[in-house]
DNA sequence: GTCTATAGCTGGATAGAC
DNA sequence: GTCTATCCAGCTATAGAC
């Protein structure tokens, strides 16, 4: 035991295979995950977390700090594989055939490292879905600092698959893509009530075969040439349609 | 003092110019709203809803009998105002020229009554898209109550202003229409952050004047005669275009 | 109807044994 | 690295004076 490498002890520990002797550090993020995208963070107490995962507050606080710490931990451990994902995917859309990409291949690129099984899986998804809901500051400071850059540079490339969109139209329209996203992932289950069921975003597979056409053809329609400009508060649309 | 009637001392109270003459009832449902709206049903104490009201938490429960309580008068306050606007809306719309009615006008008095100012106001707006994202039993539970027939009545009129769009689709694009509102009330402030604060979904004329035509639109576009059927889960898009 | 005071818990965080 | 035990702050809800 003295001559170990320090460095090398926790992974020692994970890799032998009783469940028991998996890392506590890995049950307590899991746990923390699925109680945090259920019940929001402060719905859960970290006793119920750890108690879930088989541990005490104590060893939660020794590993992540306080409460606060364990949530950004769990947010951290797949947000930035997602953003590179979705970095790689847009670059594959640059470099294929039918350049300019398909507005399809840029929507999906954006949706389906977070929605798919790769990084977290569905229980990150929610998790995610959640924490962009609660809008603290914490939260709005997470998705800044990993999320802002690849983002960013989905709208650029949006805004260059589509020239002629004013990008007044473009940002509302990617408000409605991010409001259909988080909506799906946080999941409130109000188009199944109103549906009987029929209709499931729960299911990755289901919610991106149907989001992508719907959202990329959202993209493509043509500026509403508003009679209005962006700021005059009243309506009477001069509709002649 | 001794002769008014007891019915009416509320109000009178009310009436009376001076703030702390009016009904501590009000001032607490006030103060909930803006600070559950802001931290979460959970992100909030009895004790600091009070305090921002100037009672304290004995009164709360006396009025409302316990937070839950709280939480659900301040829901119902204006939920109910809201399903009816909606509904008187809807009704209008049917009886005007231009039969069948325009998607805008659907989907202007689908949006329009939970974003304007009458119900509540911009305070309860962003109440109820916290609720929306909190997802909980309870919150579920109040949005079927006060809205599923409502929102069902919307459904319906969507449906016959488009014979020729899929049930499946219908509610797909509705979802996509539902987590726009959502997302726009709860405002995470992803999109001001994203494009400097050209966009600002906090504004209600705004969002409005953007979501309307952009949503209707969506509905509008012809069905995705996608490859699959609803459910395979591979891709491939055999798009010619 | 509104207050003060408090009962009765539960929470996050830490100390210290192992 | 993980545990038990514990401190103490903060919470909801209630009792009882006014």
């Amino acid at each position: 035991m003295t001559a170990l490498p320090l460095e090398k002890a926790g992974e020692e520990a994970a890799i032998a295979g009783d469940a028991r002797g998996e890392a506590t550090r890995q049950r307590i993020l899991d746990a923390a995950q699925r109680l945090f995208s259920e019940h929001g963070s402060n719905g859960v107490s970290l006793r119920a977390i750890t108690a879930e995962a088989g541990a005490n507050s104590a060893a939660a606080n020794y590993h992540f700090g306080s409460k606060t710490g364990l949530l950004e931990a769990v947010f951290a451990r797949h947000a930035a594989g997602i953003a590179e994902e979705r970095d790689t995917m847009l670059r594959a859309c640059r470099e294929e055939i039918g350049r300019p990409p398909l507005l399809e291949q840029i929507v999906r690129a954006f949706l389906e490292p977070g929605m798919r099984g790769q990084h977290g899986g569905h229980g990150f998804s929610r998790f995610r879905g959640r924490l962009l809901a609660e809008n603290t500051e914490q939260t709005r400071d997470l998705y800044a600092r990993y999320f802002n850059d690849s983002t960013g540079q989905f709208l650029e490339a949006l805004q260059n698959a589509l020239p002629d969109l004013p990008a007044h139209d473009l940002h509302w329209r990617f408000h409605v893509l991010l409001g259909a996203m988080v909506y799906t992932l946080a999941n409130p289950g109000r188009i199944q009530v109103l549906t009987g069921g029929e209709c499931d975003p729960a299911d990755p597979d289901q919610a991106l075969d149907n989001l992508v056409p719907m959202l990329a053809q959202l993209l493509r329609n043509p500026a509403m040439t508003n009679t209005k400009s962006p700021n005059s508060p009243h309506e009477l649309n001069t509709n002649q349609a």
